[in-house]
DNA sequence: ACGATAGGTGACCAAAAGGTCACATGTCAA
DNA sequence: TTGACATGTGACCTTTTGGTCACCTATCGT
């Protein structure tokens, strides 16, 4: 599967951080980035080589700095997968679900 | 984190193997589950007790039989938390993304 | 009652993932 | 051109995860 990674890169609750951090402001550096975290410089680069493996985030050279950047496509791929089909089945199953689920309630 | 479950169980190619089984007709059994996978029983039953704790499958015991049913409210937060934020975002960082992406292709 | 069937638990092992460090390359700035 | 800075690589260790098995309980049908 293709989107292994995807699923791969956001199990991990430091690299879904990372992804917040790059959501509020991206175009960060490896330092900045590191600065957030109460890690070890590699164990953020060791992340964020997840992430760009994942084409979660893109990155580009600026001279000796990388600056990263968070890309949301792969995030909208999952939702078009997943949900849609969800919603879809919408008349059959999840009907009976919220009787499953107002029974645990 | 309490999505921490969510997407770990997510990671798991065999896992979203069950889910699409499942979306396909829940309400099937394990061993019927089982069947459908090239592993023992045992290895099902830990990757549906999983889903189950992520609540991404709801069960309900008839007779000596457990029922396993999909349940997608976990999924659609995730997508109310993400791609909400990201769209949210468009006007700033994705367009400097397409930029990015652009280049690359 | 009893054999067959459906599911559950704990120990156990191998593989993968998370994290750190020594070391190394490339780049800026004075 | 040299020292400080930003990033990269490989080895290494620890923890988590994926998977199997021996054994167990509960339920069905006859």
């Amino acid at each position: 599967m293709t989107d292994d990674r995807v699923f791969k890169a956001l199990a991990d609750p430091t690299r879904r951080f990372l992804l917040d951090l790059l959501f509020t402001r991206d175009g960060r550096t490896l330092t900045e980035l590191e600065s957030e975290l109460e890690m070890s410089r590699f164990g953020v680069m060791k992340h964020l080589r997840v992430l760009e493996d994942a084409n979660l985030v893109v990155t580009r050279r600026s001279g000796r700095e990388k600056l990263h950047f968070l890309n949301p496509i792969p995030i909208r791929e999952i939702h078009d997968r997943w949900i849609d089909k969800y919603t879809e089945h919408h008349t059959t199953a999840l009907l009976e679900l919220k009787a499953e689920l107002e029974d645990e309630s």
